[in-house]
DNA sequence: TTTTCTGCAAATCCTTTGCATATCC
DNA sequence: GGATATGCAAAGGATTTGCAGAAAA
């Protein structure tokens, strides 16, 4: 269940990181490969476990605050969550959820259809929506069958 | 901007705490109650404060396994977040959410187009979507303002 | 009276911050 | 070399848990 669309490359993120003023050290290039690679829109905690394999200096701090940079800069997102700990993706197109209540995995999916609903006035008339997601909460095959 | 339609009454509220085999205490009635009345989805630790005027002994951990409590027997649920604490909502019918990314207010919105939108046969082939929900990011009249 | 709930206190998990050192450009 | 990032350690906020006394059915 991997439907990941076209992603931001590697030269987007460099480029996105020169604009910003950001060094290109080995652990933030570390942490968006992992973040680029995963399906699952990996913790923080997640993240540093599997960065860590190969940079085994690196220390959470260092994950957070590169995290909530990435975020700053637009080369990732913070997702939807109704738990404890904060979730990433690294998909900056537009895209909508799939969330399983019971195992909390997120599944990403392109639907046109969902990119351009007609905006209700009642909150049309008062703000300025800037981003539409649709999600959609069940329980995935997994849990389904154990 | 405040577009709560019907809500569980507090006798549903009873009704479904008898059928789950829970007491009725004052603190859980008053915590309910904080919730039916707020318009903001707020976090455990806004409603303890609220609850602690009227309850000066409540403590933390009791709203935290009231809550906890309420959203398994299904009388409130547990809202997206991008941050910190969780966030809670007593409106169980159909209904999505506004969500502005300066304030990190939630507001809900009745929109019945967007209750059965229908589900992307790749998902649907996998899983069973039980919820489907709307979210619209953007920035709230009183952020623009400020 | 038996079961369930609450408050207290302590623990745990997630995240942030200050500071000195190391690294990038 | 100057600016920025990292690691370490400690602090902070959010949430959970064990337990004994208190309240509900």
């Amino acid at each position: 269940m991997r439907l990941k669309g076209k992603k931001t490359t590697l030269d987007d993120f460099r480029r996105k990181c020169r604009e910003h003023n950001l060094s290109m050290t080995p652990q933030r290039l570390a942490i968006y490969q992992v973040l680029m690679n995963a399906t699952d829109h990996p913790s923080a905690e997640q993240v540093f476990q599997e960065v860590k394999t190969a940079f085994p200096d690196l220390s959470i701090d260092t994950v957070y605050r590169t995290l909530a940079t990435f975020s700053q800069i637009g080369v990732i997102r913070v997702v939807e969550g109704y738990g404890q700990a904060k979730r990433y993706d690294p998909d900056m197109e537009s895209h909508h959820h799939f969330r399983c209540t019971e195992c909390d995995r997120i599944v990403d999916f392109r639907e046109k259809s969902f990119d351009n609903l007609p905006i209700p006035a009642i909150i049309k008339n008062q703000v300025v929506v800037s981003h539409v997601k649709v999600i959609l909460e069940g329980v995935c095959e997994q849990c389904r069958k154990g």
